[in-house]
DNA sequence: AATATGCTCAACCGCAGGATT
DNA sequence: GAATCCTGCGGTTGAGCATAT
């Protein structure tokens, strides 16, 4: 047996919303807000629609704060890097752009920017003749692909040579999606600045952590796996690193001077 | 001008999961 | 613990508009 649905469909309106019913909509939940409760709402209101239906066309088109209209770059921009680590979680990545719903998110996902990375991915297919053993180095060559494959040429330089990189510059990867909020990686510049950056990788699952942050990403595993680094062992449970629930238990520092030497390698994968 | 095709986006659908009974 | 209710989510649809033929 199925579940009950929510109303009876024949005796509620479908379809597009009138002006009048957004007006009394909007005035009720103005007024009244939503009583925790949907389900109830559009009878006491005086609307002959279903609950799901008043929720869908307040939170995707009559709230205050919503922003119609294009997307900027930058918008895409966040949109293509949380797709790259998170996948289609429209209603998280909405929640990293003001006034976006996840239902906009959704659809320019789905009619703009979809083709946009496949038009992407084929050019960077097309004009990358390299094969992996030119490169003198174990980068994870798979992970890098999937994440950073939507970059225009000029976005991979900036992001492989720290002279080049634009402080704006939204990098894939280089935001961390969390608890539904953003986080901003380290940038190989702000290594460079900092000499060293300290992360801390898991034995059992071999995730790679920024130890002062507390994020974990791929980023961060390509980077151990792309340059030189010196490694310690520290016990799992000492105080001042771990946390004795912690599998985190192997530090190492990635120091800023092999960065060069690895900028270097990464030219030639360049367009 | 008429028709076909493509595109956009509001709206619907069904499911998962948390809250409540 | 089971049943039910409700919300929130992601996938999908289809009406309406724009563009091409």
């Amino acid at each position: 047996m199925g579940r009950a649905p929510c109303c009876d469909k024949s005796k509620v309106k479908r379809g597009p919303w009138s002006p009048e019913e957004d007006n009394t909509l909007k005035n009720y939940l103005e007024k009244n807000g939503t009583g925790g409760n949907w389900i109830a709402l559009p009878q006491k209101a005086g609307l002959r629609r279903c609950g799901k239906s008043c929720r869908l066309r307040w939170l995707n088109y009559l709230r205050p704060d919503i922003k119609h209209g294009g997307f900027t770059e930058e918008e895409d921009n966040i949109i293509l890097t949380l797709y790259g680590q998170i996948g289609s979680r429209w209603s998280v990545i909405a929640a990293n752009l003001q006034g976006r719903t996840d239902n906009d998110v959704k659809n320019h996902w789905n009619t703009k920017l979809k083709k946009k990375l496949m038009a992407a991915e084929n050019n960077n297919l097309s004009s990358c003749s390299y094969n992996s053993s030119d490169l003198n180095h174990n980068f994870s060559i798979n992970s890098f692909s999937r994440n950073y494959s939507n970059m225009d040429s000029n976005t991979f330089t900036s992001l492989m040579d720290p002279n080049l990189i634009n402080p704006n510059l939204v990098i894939p990867e280089m935001l961390v999606a969390e608890s539904d909020q953003l986080f901003s990686l380290q940038s190989l510049m702000e290594i460079q600045e900092n000499g060293t950056i300290q992360l801390a990788q898991d034995q059992e699952d071999g995730y790679i952590m920024d130890f002062n942050s507390g994020i974990s990403s791929s980023y961060y595993y390509d980077l151990v796996n792309g340059f030189d680094f010196q490694e310690k062992f520290i016990g799992a449970d000492d105080p001042n690193y771990f946390s004795s629930s912690s599998n985190y238990s192997t530090l190492v520092q990635l120091q800023a001077n092999n960065i060069p030497h690895i900028d270097q390698t990464f030219r030639g994968v360049e367009k």
